[in-house]
DNA sequence: CATACGTGGTT
DNA sequence: TAACCAAGTAT
Protein backbone atom coordinates (compact mmCIF):
# COMPACT_ATOMS: atom_id res chain seq x y z
CA UNK A 1 0.00 0.00 0.00
CA UNK A 2 1.22 3.30 -1.04
CA UNK A 3 -0.57 5.35 1.40
CA UNK A 4 0.70 3.32 4.02
CA UNK A 5 4.16 3.94 3.15
CA UNK A 6 3.75 8.16 3.69
CA UNK A 7 2.93 6.97 7.06
CA UNK A 8 5.95 4.98 7.69
CA UNK A 9 7.84 7.66 5.93
CA UNK A 10 7.02 10.03 7.34
CA UNK A 11 7.56 8.51 11.00
CA UNK A 12 11.12 7.60 9.68
CA UNK A 13 11.78 11.26 9.20
CA UNK A 14 10.19 12.77 12.34
CA UNK A 15 12.16 10.19 14.30
CA UNK A 16 15.15 11.74 13.26
CA UNK A 17 13.98 15.30 12.45
CA UNK A 18 11.14 16.35 15.17
CA UNK A 19 11.72 19.38 17.26
CA UNK A 20 12.32 18.89 20.95
CA UNK A 21 9.32 20.52 22.17
CA UNK A 22 8.19 19.97 26.02
CA UNK A 23 4.93 18.83 25.29
CA UNK A 24 5.85 15.87 23.58
CA UNK A 25 7.67 14.53 26.04
CA UNK A 26 5.99 10.76 26.71
CA UNK A 27 3.84 10.51 29.56
CA UNK A 28 3.36 14.34 29.68
CA UNK A 29 -0.43 14.07 30.38
CA UNK A 30 -3.61 15.43 29.18
CA UNK A 31 -3.70 18.93 30.82
CA UNK A 32 -0.13 19.83 29.87
CA UNK A 33 -0.85 18.35 26.23
CA UNK A 34 -4.43 20.45 25.89
CA UNK A 35 -3.14 23.52 26.91
CA UNK A 36 -0.04 23.09 24.30
CA UNK A 37 -3.17 22.76 22.18
CA UNK A 38 -5.01 25.89 22.83
CA UNK A 39 -2.14 27.82 23.20
CA UNK A 40 -0.99 27.00 19.82
CA UNK A 41 -3.94 27.85 17.56
CA UNK A 42 -3.34 30.49 15.24
CA UNK A 43 0.10 30.95 17.26
CA UNK A 44 3.78 30.43 16.79
CA UNK A 45 5.69 27.72 18.56
CA UNK A 46 8.31 30.07 19.54
CA UNK A 47 5.71 32.50 21.64
CA UNK A 48 4.13 29.31 22.83
CA UNK A 49 6.91 27.87 24.39
CA UNK A 50 7.68 30.48 27.64
CA UNK A 51 4.04 31.10 28.18
CA UNK A 52 3.26 27.41 28.47
CA UNK A 53 6.32 26.57 30.95
CA UNK A 54 4.45 29.93 33.18
CA UNK A 55 1.09 28.37 32.51
CA UNK A 56 1.89 25.47 33.90
CA UNK A 57 4.25 25.90 36.45
CA UNK A 58 1.66 28.31 37.95
CA UNK A 59 -1.38 25.63 37.23
CA UNK A 60 -0.07 21.94 37.17
CA UNK A 61 -3.11 20.57 37.23
CA UNK A 62 -6.76 21.70 36.40
CA UNK A 63 -7.98 22.11 40.16
CA UNK A 64 -5.44 24.58 40.07
CA UNK A 65 -6.41 26.69 37.65
CA UNK A 66 -10.07 26.52 38.66
CA UNK A 67 -9.26 27.63 41.71
CA UNK A 68 -7.88 31.31 40.48
CA UNK A 69 -10.08 34.06 38.82
CA UNK A 70 -10.25 34.13 34.95
CA UNK A 71 -8.05 37.60 35.22
CA UNK A 72 -5.39 35.70 36.08
CA UNK A 73 -5.92 33.52 33.33
CA UNK A 74 -5.98 36.19 31.32
CA UNK A 75 -2.95 37.95 32.74
CA UNK A 76 -0.50 34.81 32.39
CA UNK A 77 -1.98 34.68 28.58
CA UNK A 78 0.14 37.69 28.09
CA UNK A 79 0.31 38.83 24.39
CA UNK A 80 0.29 35.00 23.04
CA UNK A 81 -3.23 36.75 21.20
CA UNK A 82 -7.20 35.74 21.11
CA UNK A 83 -7.53 35.91 24.43
CA UNK A 84 -10.71 34.54 24.73
CA UNK A 85 -8.59 31.32 24.27
CA UNK A 86 -7.37 31.96 28.05
CA UNK A 87 -10.89 32.40 29.28
CA UNK A 88 -12.38 29.55 27.46
CA UNK A 89 -9.60 27.50 29.01
CA UNK A 90 -10.32 28.94 32.45
CA UNK A 91 -13.77 27.70 31.29
CA UNK A 92 -12.08 23.97 30.56
CA UNK A 93 -10.60 23.95 34.43
CA UNK A 94 -13.36 24.30 35.81
CA UNK A 95 -15.30 22.24 33.52
CA UNK A 96 -12.91 19.33 34.36
CA UNK A 97 -13.60 19.45 37.96
CA UNK A 98 -16.99 19.81 37.81
CA UNK A 99 -17.57 17.18 35.27
CA UNK A 100 -14.64 15.05 35.11
CA UNK A 101 -12.74 14.50 38.26
CA UNK A 102 -10.66 17.07 37.77
CA UNK A 103 -8.73 15.43 34.60
CA UNK A 104 -8.68 15.69 31.00
CA UNK A 105 -11.31 12.95 29.19
CA UNK A 106 -9.97 10.65 26.74
CA UNK A 107 -13.18 10.51 24.69
CA UNK A 108 -13.44 12.83 21.01
CA UNK A 109 -17.07 13.74 22.49
CA UNK A 110 -16.34 14.85 25.86
CA UNK A 111 -13.46 16.81 24.75
CA UNK A 112 -15.20 18.59 22.14
CA UNK A 113 -17.93 19.60 24.90
CA UNK A 114 -15.39 21.24 26.67
CA UNK A 115 -15.33 25.38 26.00
CA UNK A 116 -12.74 26.77 23.37
CA UNK A 117 -12.36 22.75 22.23
CA UNK A 118 -12.92 22.67 18.38
CA UNK A 119 -12.42 19.48 16.51
CA UNK A 120 -8.70 19.72 15.64
CA UNK A 121 -8.01 20.20 19.17
CA UNK A 122 -10.20 17.13 20.49
CA UNK A 123 -8.39 14.98 17.65
CA UNK A 124 -5.09 16.35 19.01
CA UNK A 125 -5.49 15.55 22.16
CA UNK A 126 -7.05 12.27 22.31
CA UNK A 127 -4.19 11.04 19.56
CA UNK A 128 -1.23 12.83 21.35
CA UNK A 129 -2.40 12.68 25.00
CA UNK A 130 -4.23 9.23 25.34
CA UNK A 131 -2.58 7.66 22.16
CA UNK A 132 -6.09 7.30 20.44
CA UNK A 133 -6.10 6.27 16.63
CA UNK A 134 -8.31 9.33 15.02
CA UNK A 135 -6.95 11.73 12.30
CA UNK A 136 -5.40 14.86 13.54
CA UNK A 137 -6.17 17.29 10.55
CA UNK A 138 -4.93 20.86 11.16
CA UNK A 139 -3.76 23.48 8.57
CA UNK A 140 -0.80 21.56 7.54
CA UNK A 141 -1.89 18.10 7.18
CA UNK A 142 -4.52 19.69 5.44
CA UNK A 143 -2.06 21.12 3.16
CA UNK A 144 0.82 18.33 2.81
CA UNK A 145 -2.53 15.59 2.37
CA UNK A 146 -3.76 18.53 -0.81
CA UNK A 147 -0.38 18.06 -2.04
CA UNK A 148 1.47 14.77 -1.16
CA UNK A 149 -2.11 12.59 -2.27
CA UNK A 150 -4.42 14.68 -4.19
CA UNK A 151 -1.40 16.75 -6.41
CA UNK A 152 -2.74 20.13 -5.56
CA UNK A 153 -0.91 23.11 -4.88
CA UNK A 154 -2.95 23.66 -1.87
CA UNK A 155 -5.79 22.38 0.62
CA UNK A 156 -8.85 24.42 -0.14
CA UNK A 157 -10.28 27.47 2.55
CA UNK A 158 -12.45 25.50 4.69
CA UNK A 159 -11.81 22.11 6.78
CA UNK A 160 -14.20 18.99 4.98
CA UNK A 161 -14.99 15.97 6.13
CA UNK A 162 -13.36 15.20 2.61
CA UNK A 163 -10.02 16.04 4.57
CA UNK A 164 -10.42 13.66 7.46
CA UNK A 165 -11.45 10.62 5.31
CA UNK A 166 -8.18 11.35 2.97
CA UNK A 167 -6.39 11.65 6.49
CA UNK A 168 -7.67 8.51 7.97
CA UNK A 169 -6.64 6.92 5.03
CA UNK A 170 -3.18 7.19 6.08
CA UNK A 171 -2.79 6.33 9.26
CA UNK A 172 -1.28 3.00 10.35
CA UNK A 173 -3.25 0.01 12.06
CA UNK A 174 -1.79 0.56 15.48
CA UNK A 175 -3.40 3.37 17.34
CA UNK A 176 -0.03 4.87 18.69
CA UNK A 177 1.52 4.54 15.50
CA UNK A 178 -1.64 6.13 14.29
CA UNK A 179 -0.46 9.19 16.42
CA UNK A 180 3.28 9.65 15.92
CA UNK A 181 1.69 9.34 11.96
CA UNK A 182 -0.33 12.78 12.88
CA UNK A 183 2.35 14.23 14.85
CA UNK A 184 4.63 13.54 11.87
CA UNK A 185 2.73 14.91 9.56
CA UNK A 186 2.05 17.78 11.31
CA UNK A 187 5.46 18.30 11.80
CA UNK A 188 6.50 17.74 8.44
CA UNK A 189 3.85 20.89 7.21
CA UNK A 190 5.34 22.98 9.30
CA UNK A 191 9.11 22.36 8.70
CA UNK A 192 9.28 21.20 5.22
CA UNK A 193 5.40 20.91 2.93
CA UNK A 194 4.85 24.94 4.01
CA UNK A 195 2.90 27.18 2.20
CA UNK A 196 5.01 29.84 1.03
CA UNK A 197 8.54 27.93 -0.05
CA UNK A 198 8.29 24.23 0.47
CA UNK A 199 11.66 22.45 0.41
CA UNK A 200 11.11 19.57 -1.36
CA UNK A 201 14.19 18.87 -1.73
CA UNK A 202 14.18 17.75 2.26
CA UNK A 203 10.99 16.11 2.12
CA UNK A 204 11.26 12.44 2.96
CA UNK A 205 7.53 12.60 0.90
CA UNK A 206 9.08 13.76 -2.61
CA UNK A 207 9.02 10.38 -4.32
CA UNK A 208 6.00 9.77 -3.49
CA UNK A 209 4.38 13.19 -3.58
CA UNK A 210 1.53 13.57 -6.16
CA UNK A 211 2.31 17.30 -6.24
CA UNK A 212 6.03 17.18 -7.16
CA UNK A 213 4.91 14.41 -9.63
CA UNK A 214 2.88 16.96 -11.59
CA UNK A 215 5.73 19.51 -11.59
CA UNK A 216 4.26 21.47 -8.69
CA UNK A 217 1.53 23.19 -10.49
CA UNK A 218 0.70 26.85 -9.01
CA UNK A 219 -2.03 27.77 -6.71
CA UNK A 220 -4.51 29.55 -8.62
CA UNK A 221 -4.74 33.48 -8.60
CA UNK A 222 -5.64 35.81 -5.79
CA UNK A 223 -7.28 35.09 -3.08
CA UNK A 224 -10.05 37.84 -1.37
CA UNK A 225 -7.78 39.10 1.69
CA UNK A 226 -9.08 40.23 4.88
CA UNK A 227 -9.73 43.66 6.52
CA UNK A 228 -5.67 45.10 7.30
CA UNK A 229 -5.37 44.96 11.20
CA UNK A 230 -4.58 48.39 11.75
CA UNK A 231 -7.36 50.77 12.44
CA UNK A 232 -9.84 47.47 13.20
CA UNK A 233 -12.06 46.82 16.55
CA UNK A 234 -9.60 44.14 16.94
CA UNK A 235 -6.63 46.67 17.22
CA UNK A 236 -7.96 48.67 19.50
CA UNK A 237 -9.69 45.72 21.88
CA UNK A 238 -6.33 44.81 22.35
CA UNK A 239 -5.32 48.00 22.91
CA UNK A 240 -7.93 48.10 25.95
CA UNK A 241 -7.64 44.98 27.09
CA UNK A 242 -3.40 45.57 27.53
CA UNK A 243 -4.08 48.35 29.69
CA UNK A 244 -6.85 46.23 31.86
CA UNK A 245 -4.38 43.50 31.81
CA UNK A 246 -1.21 45.75 33.49
CA UNK A 247 -3.37 47.41 35.74
CA UNK A 248 -4.04 45.72 39.36
CA UNK A 249 -7.20 47.06 39.82
CA UNK A 250 -9.97 48.93 38.68
CA UNK A 251 -9.36 50.97 35.65
CA UNK A 252 -11.53 54.62 35.21
CA UNK A 253 -13.39 54.95 32.02
CA UNK A 254 -10.84 57.76 31.46
CA UNK A 255 -7.77 56.14 31.38
CA UNK A 256 -9.26 53.89 28.30
CA UNK A 257 -10.12 56.99 26.85
CA UNK A 258 -6.61 57.24 26.12
CA UNK A 259 -5.82 54.15 23.64
CA UNK A 260 -8.18 55.03 20.94
CA UNK A 261 -9.45 58.81 20.23
CA UNK A 262 -12.45 57.35 18.23
CA UNK A 263 -15.42 57.57 20.78
CA UNK A 264 -17.67 55.19 18.90
CA UNK A 265 -15.20 52.76 18.20
CA UNK A 266 -13.65 52.68 21.32
CA UNK A 267 -17.23 51.83 22.57
CA UNK A 268 -18.09 49.42 20.64
CA UNK A 269 -14.60 47.44 21.13
CA UNK A 270 -15.11 47.75 24.99
CA UNK A 271 -18.26 46.58 24.63
CA UNK A 272 -17.48 44.09 22.73
CA UNK A 273 -15.26 42.60 25.48
CA UNK A 274 -17.66 42.73 27.66
CA UNK A 275 -19.99 40.70 25.54
CA UNK A 276 -16.91 38.19 25.45
CA UNK A 277 -17.01 38.45 29.08
CA UNK A 278 -13.19 39.56 29.08
CA UNK A 279 -14.07 42.59 30.97
CA UNK A 280 -16.74 43.67 33.51
CA UNK A 281 -17.50 47.42 34.53
CA UNK A 282 -17.94 48.52 38.10
CA UNK A 283 -18.96 51.64 38.30
CA UNK A 284 -17.39 53.74 36.26
CA UNK A 285 -14.36 51.77 36.27
CA UNK A 286 -13.78 48.55 34.33
CA UNK A 287 -11.73 45.14 35.79
CA UNK A 288 -10.59 42.11 33.93
CA UNK A 289 -13.54 39.35 34.63
CA UNK A 290 -13.34 37.92 37.79
CA UNK A 291 -10.92 40.32 39.35
CA UNK A 292 -10.93 40.46 43.07
CA UNK A 293 -10.44 43.47 44.71
CA UNK A 294 -7.47 44.32 46.05
CA UNK A 295 -6.63 44.70 49.54
CA UNK A 296 -4.95 48.36 49.12
CA UNK A 297 -8.64 49.09 47.58
C1' DC B 1 -20.00 29.40 4.12
C1' DA B 2 -18.04 33.99 5.61
C1' DT B 3 -16.46 36.58 9.29
C1' DA B 4 -14.61 38.01 13.88
C1' DC B 5 -11.10 37.17 16.80
C1' DG B 6 -4.47 39.36 18.59
C1' DT B 7 0.07 39.54 18.05
C1' DG B 8 4.59 39.90 16.27
C1' DG B 9 8.02 37.97 13.17
C1' DT B 10 9.25 37.25 8.15
C1' DT B 11 9.36 38.27 3.25
C1' DT C 1 6.35 48.84 3.79
C1' DA C 2 2.44 46.08 3.03
C1' DA C 3 1.24 41.54 2.91
C1' DC C 4 1.64 37.13 4.61
C1' DC C 5 1.86 33.80 8.06
C1' DA C 6 1.37 30.83 12.73
C1' DA C 7 -0.94 23.29 15.72
C1' DG C 8 -8.47 27.07 15.18
C1' DT C 9 -13.05 28.05 17.34
C1' DA C 10 -17.54 29.99 17.48
C1' DT C 11 -21.29 32.09 15.30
Amino acid sequence: MSTTQLAAEAIRWYDENARDLPWREPGIGGWPILVSEVMLQQTPVVRVLPAWRAWLTRWPRPADLAADTPAEAIRMWGRLGYPRRALRLHECAVALVARHDGEVPTGLDELLALPGVGDYTARAVAAFAYGRRHPVVDTNVRRLVARAVAGEPDAGPATRPADLVATEALLPAAPERAARASAAFMELGALVCTARSPRCVDCPLAARCAWRASGRTAPPGPTRRPQRYAGTDRQVRGKLLAVLREATGPVPRARLDLVWSDDLQRSRALAGLIEDGLVEMLDDTCVLAGEQPSADG
